[in-house]
DNA sequence: TAAATATATTCAAATATTATTATATTTTTA
DNA sequence: TAAAAATATAATAATATTTGAATATATTTA
């Protein structure tokens, strides 16, 4: 199991807009540099940028075809993460007993003082 | 479904130490500040301030009981999230095919030019 | 009603993340 | 072999996040 500090760290490398496309397109199968030049609308410097953070931590790794780098996805946990975030929820989790609307109500643990 | 902003906006929010372990507590059940104040290691003004961020992202809520704060989950689907980061998951993805350790392989796609 | 308790707010300082710009590297092609 | 193509790296500037310190607010208790 991932430990805290590990958890988090991928949540951070994850929680970008143009990381996060990046990753969903890898979902669908190996990507080139070039091919995500074609639908990120920022520099190619940038994109390499988060290709290589994404390096950085395991996520994603590479392989070379003549002046192509292919990018593919390593992190097994990856596809999960991005389909469980597109899932359809209700809009909150049912309130617990004491919460009524008006915010007033009784606190279930050990009083203190 | 979450929009792109939103998913990213969320990821944001759970990637810090602090507040995985707050929102963790949470799905335990009902908790109030000075509950918090026992294993996390920071100050007081600091928990209400990662607190309220999470409120303001509509991740939790609280109801007052006299001068308890108690606060709860309200986002569904935080305590699936937490469930899956501690999930576990083979080392990698199987590799494409044209990836041989020496990095060298095809490029899948439309080659250009 | 004054003091104590529980918690929140505000602002500034410290730190971390991201984008920009310029330049470098490698491979292929003419 | 020089130029073009594909991509990476480094340094800096811009921006966002986090913490710390001081103080404020509301509720309960003595």
């Amino acid at each position: 199991m991932r430990s805290l500090g590990q958890r988090i760290e991928l949540l951070k490398v994850i929680a970008h807009p143009i990381r996060i496309q990046i990753l969903e397109e890898l979902t669908k199968g190996v990507k080139c540099v070039s091919d995500f030049e074609e639908f990120l609308e920022i520099s190619q410097p940038n994109i390499s940028q988060h290709l290589s953070l994404l390096r950085n931590f395991r996520v994603i790794d590479y392989y070379i075809d003549g002046r192509l780098r292919c990018y593919f996805l390593v992190d097994p946990i990856i596809p999960d993460l991005l389909e469980l975030l597109k899932k359809d929820y209700p809009d909150f989790l049912p309130g617990p007993e004491c919460c009524p609307i008006t915010k007033k109500g009784k606190y279930p643990g050990q009083r203190r003082r």
